[in-house]
DNA sequence: GTATCGATTTAGACAATGTCAAGATCGGAG
DNA sequence: CTCCGATCTTGACATTGTCTAAATCGATAC
């Protein structure tokens, strides 16, 4: 249970109705939701509040690095809660996206590419989860 | 310069006119081509293509294995011609989308990952291309 | 309490991506 | 030539995302 209005003020942002919904969507919600599952979300504490604001107000949180934003589905962009940096892997039945922790994968030879200057990288996966 | 009546042929597709466009559009063309891309590329041999049989055409290559499907940009899916595995730059700067060959790098750690059947993966990479 | 003013939100227009169905067109077999 | 199935075109439609103008909000000043 994050504190929206605490995170909202720390980054110099008006806590409104709107953007406290949006943000506790965001970020007390589980997983990598579109700008449309934050819209829907946000509508059950907040009936009012309209698509655009929605999108505003996630792209100032990701300007101040509040969320991060990843184009790894097909037709929306989706927002991340978890800024640390990670990889992904997407369940092709499902279509839920997982975070994988950044430690848990190593990738070798980037080095050796000398025609490009890497600015960030991460490994996407496709497959299915394992039930347990 | 393939030879695409005999690629359409090989994979059982009729070639048409505008199978043959599109076809020749995204494995002559240079990059990862969006759909739009090949539109307005197949229009120059074949001014009257539709939308639609541009949009049928490349899934139905993407079906039979001839090209590949890629969504990493923003906004629009791409179209690859290049079907073998490999991993992926994006010049930030251009958008430019470039072919890493698969045995330049080794994802370590996969193997751990033991609430996930991976069946494909690749590396993202973003950044600048170093000019040269 | 009321007027004012800037910040915020809303509603709807708009462009782009992608899918679909209905009718037109094409091309080969009879 | 006619018929028929395959293919293509057109335009409608849904969705994603941005933008603008007008409405609303809220704090301050009077
Ligand atoms: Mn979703
Ligand atoms: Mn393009
Ligand atoms: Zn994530
Ligand atoms: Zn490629």
């Amino acid at each position: 249970m994050t504190d929206a209005i605490l995170i909202l003020r720390q980054c110099g942002i008006q806590p409104t109705p709107q953007r406290i919904a949006v943000v506790e969507c965001v970020l007390n919600g589980n997983g990598h939701p579109t700008a449309d599952d934050v819209l829907i979300s946000a509508r059950k504490t907040c009936p009012t509040v309209s698509r655009a604001t929605v999108y505003n107000t996630l792209n100032l949180l990701v300007e101040k690095g509040l969320i991060g934003m990843q184009t790894i589905r097909e037709g929306a962009v989706v927002f991340d809660p978890n800024v640390e940096k990670h990889h992904h892997f997407i369940d092709d039945d499902t279509g839920d996206i997982y975070d994988i922790p950044w430690d848990q994968l190593d990738v070798k030879g980037k080095d050796k590419l000398k025609d490009f200057e890497i600015l960030e990288f991460q490994v996407i996966m496709r497959g299915r989860r394992k039930k347990r």
